[in-house]
RNA sequence: GCGCCCGUAGCUCAGCAGGAUAGAGCACAGGUUUCCUAAACCUGGGGUCACAGGUUCGAAUCCUGUCGGGCGCGCCA
């Protein structure tokens, strides 16, 4: 049950009802009318700007709209009264009665609660981490990890049919330089002194294993041919075991991508030249010469004449280059062979999770999709996440490129857990740069968030138990008398729980997981002050046992904003914990 | 030079889809425990929402410009 799309929707019925009278024009538009909780909880419980916005094209003065609006709202049944405030709101104070229906209904709704069909089934992909396979993940990827699994569970939530991928870059320079590597660690484990590893290549101890594996799979044959004779299976033996490194890592954070999409696969399966082909024939694509770079000019610049997309006609800065100047293709025509790869499996928003530094990427990927599949027809959406900067007791953590010395992924959540990396990367908007803090990420108390959400879930699941043990359960739905709940402490619980499906709403569309976060926190801190309500006022407790029904409602009502909690975390992929 | 992001309390940050008197935590000052987890709660002071215009009944929020900070601008991936 969402309170506020509901009373929207009443707005809406009173409006027909209005235009049916002939008192005010009929067919407004109402996207801009919203019914939102009152910042201010003394304004009542849900107030509406109808009036105000739709002054102007009904034209009516809002009062007099507001006026019309306000008589036909406060007949409305669970509205005790409707008044019209400032400029022109009309703010309903809803009958207590409204309270044990929103109750009920969230218990029985159980861990639905809160999720809506918002997206009616679109298809949406999202894509994130797809961090080159040539290495562990380290604590860069952190960020965006968790933020596009927290982001996919949340578009599943609210009703959108979500695909979580991974495009792994296993096509480029970069993994056959992964391939001589593996090939250096291959020839040691094969008893040869390799001494340093060259500059150039990737020094990690990671790829012994590889080396290993290898000597173990093909034996001593590969010493004594050519590198184009062993290039591809090395290659292949290592990029697989990175990503069976990666997915583990991934694992780690209880991240698991349906899909993992190869680049190179575009290239074997003739996608590439495929969709060059439909670039060309639709218009696109042409023979041409770029300007100079600005900013850092790269020494091998070389003013030439070469094949371009032209993305310019749909939004980009500057057209891009297709074909290198040896003829193989650019990364950027793999990516258009992905982007229509994706298209053609019907995805209607692409949604993209990239670090900061990838700003430069957003507008040739619009330009990519409008160019394949018709402007406006696919919605190309790109989140980029800032830096994390590490701290240990308030310390920077240095890192430096130099092998061993960048922090993993899988250090951070082996010494802090999955449940504190994910929360903390989510406690901040994703655009902002965010700091982590190992000891204060950790501690035991109030000045952590994470700590303070898991331990309302906990104090609840431990009344819950206690409770059990004296012969009390949770009521149900049905049987709960939720209308004895009526203190202001008690109230502002459920109102908080009541804002809890229009908040997932408002977050998938914004495509900002993080205002889960702030919300569990203030959940859990209306929480905390019941709880030591209790302490002053002994009727406010959970447990009384000479009240039985009260006992059991109040257990129902505990469940209820357990049900908020654990869904909230849910979507976090935060274990929702029992005790602590 | 151009593009993107950021600028809110002493500090770290929220601010929901343009709404009413801009919020929270930390820090600072004081208070609460024979009682379901005090690992918590309550009370108090603290603001030119970087600056200047504009749109609007209404702007921290949208638009333009300026200043300050970050990132990007390669046939790399």
């Amino acid at each position: 049950m969402n309170l506020f799309a509901h009373f929207h929707g009443l707005v809406e019925q009173a409006l027909q009802a209005l235009a049916a009278e002939g008192l005010v024009p009929g067919g407004l538009d109402l996207s801009r009318v919203v019914a939102e909780p009152p910042r201010d909880p003394s304004h009542g419980d849900v107030s509406t700007n109808a009036a105000m916005v739709l002054a102007k094209p009904a034209g009516m003065a809002p009062k007099a709209l507001a006026d019309l609006l306000c008589k036909k709202l406060a007949a409305a049944p669970d509205v005790a009264a409707a008044e019209i405030a400032g400029p022109g709101f009309i703010n309903l104070r809803l009958a207590p009665s409204i309270w044990p229906k929103f109750l009920a209904s969230a218990l029985s709704l159980k861990e639905k609660f809160g999720h809506s069909t918002l997206g009616r089934g679109e298809k949406v992909n999202v894509e994130y981490v797809s961090a080159n396979p040539t290495g562990p993940l380290h604590v860069g990827h952190c960020r965006g990890a968790v933020f596009g699994d927290a982001l996919a569970a949340l578009l599943g939530a609210t009703g959108y049919a979500v695909s979580k991928e991974y495009y792994i870059n296993d096509a480029g320079a970069q993994v056959d330089t992964l391939a001589r590597s593996a090939f250096l660690r291959y020839k040691e484990a094969l008893g040869e002194n390799i001494g340093e590893i060259p500059a150039g290549l990737y020094p990690g101890d990671y790829l012994k294993a590889v080396g290993e594996a290898l000597a173990k799979e093909f034996g001593p044959r590969f010493t004594a041919l050519p590198e184009s004779e062993w290039l591809e299976p090395v290659r292949s033996k290592a990029i697989a075991m990175m990503m069976d490194l990666i997915r583990d890592d991934l694992a780690a954070l209880n991240i698991r991508q349906e899909v993992f999409f190869s680049e190179r696969s575009l290239h074997t399966t003739g996608a590439v030249a495929e969709t060059l082909t439909a670039l060309s024939t639709a218009g696109h694509v042409y023979q041409g010469r770029l300007d100079k770079p600005k900013g850092e000019v790269p020494e091998d610049w070389e003013d030439r004449e070469q094949t371009l997309f032209r993305s310019t006609a749909f939004g980009d800065d500057v057209d891009r280059p297709l074909l290198k100047s040896d003829g193989s293709y650019t990364y950027f025509a793999s990516d258009v062979a992905y982007s229509r790869d994706k298209i053609m499996r019907g995805f209607k928003q692409l949604i993209y999770i990239l670090g900061a530094d990838h700003g430069g990427y957003v507008k040739r990927l619009q330009a990519v999709a409008s160019a394949i599949a018709g402007e406006g027809k696919v919605q190309v959406i790109v989140r980029l996440c800032q830096l994390v900067k590490l701290f240990r007791n308030g310390e920077p953590v240095r890192m430096s490129k130099r092998a061993g010395e960048f922090v993993t992924l899988r250090d951070v959540v082996d010494e802090v857990g999955p449940d504190v990396v994910r929360f903390m990367m989510l406690y901040r908007k994703n655009e902002a740069p965010l700091d982590f803090d190992f000891a204060k990420v950790t501690e035991q108390s109030k000045d952590n968030p994470v700590f303070y959400v898991q331990y309302a879930h906990a104090r609840i699941s431990s009344v819950l138990r206690n409770a059990e043990s004296e012969g009390f359960k949770p009521a149900s739905p049905e049987d709960a008398e939720f209308n004895l709940l009526t203190d202001e402490a008690e109230l502002a619980v459920i109102r908080r729980m009541a804002a809890f499906p229009r908040l997932l709403e408002a977050a998938a569309l914004a495509h900002e997981p993080h205002r889960i976060s702030f919300y569990l926190y203030d959940l859990a801190s209306d929480f905390h002050a019941l709880w030591n309500k209790g302490k002053e006022a002994p009727h406010l407790r959970f447990i009384i046992p000479a009240q039985r029904q009260l006992t059991n409602t109040r257990m129902a009502f505990l469940a209820a904003i357990r049900y908020s909690l654990a869904n909230g975390l849910s979507i976090l992929g935060v274990t929702p914990v029992e005790e602590m």
